[in-house]
DNA sequence: CTCGTGGCCTGATCGC
DNA sequence: TGCGATCAGGCCACGA
């Protein structure tokens, strides 16, 4: 379930061999995997051959490479997306969805693979548009400008996150995984947070102290950042970095999939209950409404 | 406008 | 052994 550390380090892991390199052909090998791709902007694979890759960025879950022609390709991973890179002959992997052949003038030809097992992910040829971000002018895809900044971006503002939330008339943990107020968080670190920071996340946004709510944003950023140290979150090898290589943040996880298990803090077991069809996992005893 | 729900998708697992 | 039901949850379209 890559959240916004899982999706740091695949973007991170691309940067050296992608970044510079020239993109000689692309195979789409389901369609399903395009949804995101407006195909009124011209064919995916057209608008891709003989392009190179810029520079490598995200925000939140969001991820996009631009290109040499000022277009960008977009990248969402949805709940089961990986891009591998793999050497040009390597046999494909189960659930590859789309091959890019490349040549980069350091590392020479290579394959960027995008693997999906369930198809929510997808990827996109976008036009980038400025946006003013308060610390100045940036260039976002179309698609991803709606998303807020996430809470690791040098230019969000916390105090505008702050009372954005707090006027909210939602649950807090909704109010979390709502991409246009903070993005990057999504059920694992959702729970994660709420855990840290004491908070039950059905108790209403709108009645959330000032520093309450600077708590909250505060355990965000720190899990966070926890996160990202240690490489992403993996579950069942479905999330895999760019080598291949699997996230391994899943060990020092307080509340999710903890139900059952003693709470770290005060021994209560962690119970599970399903909210906005997803599951939460929260202490009873620390975290009341 | 805001808020909340349903649909998309595959494969592992469970009960009968 | 086989087979249908259930579950996992990202985003977005749509209805209230």
């Amino acid at each position: 379930m890559p959240e916004l550390p899982e999706v740091e380090v695949v973007r991170a892991g691309l940067e050296p061999a992608f970044v510079g390199a020239r993109i000689d052909s692309v195979e789409v090998f389901d369609h399903r995997s395009l949804k995101r791709h407006d195909a009124r902007r011209g064919d995916f694979v057209g608008l891709l051959q003989g392009r190179t890759v810029l520079s490598a960025e995200r925000r939140g879950k969001f991820m996009w490479f631009p290109l040499d022609s000022g277009d960008a390709l977009v990248t969402h991973l949805g709940m089961s997306g990986q891009v591998l890179l793999r050497e040009s002959a390597a046999e494909p992997d189960r659930h590859l969805r789309i091959r890019y052949a490349i040549t980069h003038p350091e590392y020479g030809e290579l394959a960027v693979c995008f693997v999906d097992q369930r198809i929510f992910g997808s990827m996109a040829v976008d036009e980038l548009v400025e946006q003013d971000v308060g610390g100045g002018q940036v260039l976002v895809p179309s698609q991803a400008a709606h998303i807020a900044l996430d809470p690791i971006d040098p230019n969000f503002d916390d105090e505008v996150f702050i009372s954005r939330l707090r006027k909210k008339s939602t649950g807090v943990k909704r109010a979390l995984l709502d991409q246009t107020l903070l993005s990057g968080v999504g059920n694992i670190y959702a729970d994660e947070s709420l855990w840290a920071a004491r908070i039950h996340g059905e108790k209403p946004a709108d009645s959330l102290s000032k520093p309450k709510a600077r708590e909250l944003l505060a355990e965000v950023r720190l899990v966070l950042t926890k996160a990202l140290a240690e490489g992403g979150t993996s579950f069942d090898e479905q999330y895999v970095n760019v080598n291949g290589e699997s996230g391994y943040f899943s060990h020092s996880l307080n509340a999710y999939g903890q139900q059952g298990t003693p709470c770290p803090r005060c021994g209560t077991p962690i119970r599970r209950v399903t909210f906005m069809n997803r599951g939460s996992h929260f202490c009873p005893r620390c975290q009341k409404k």
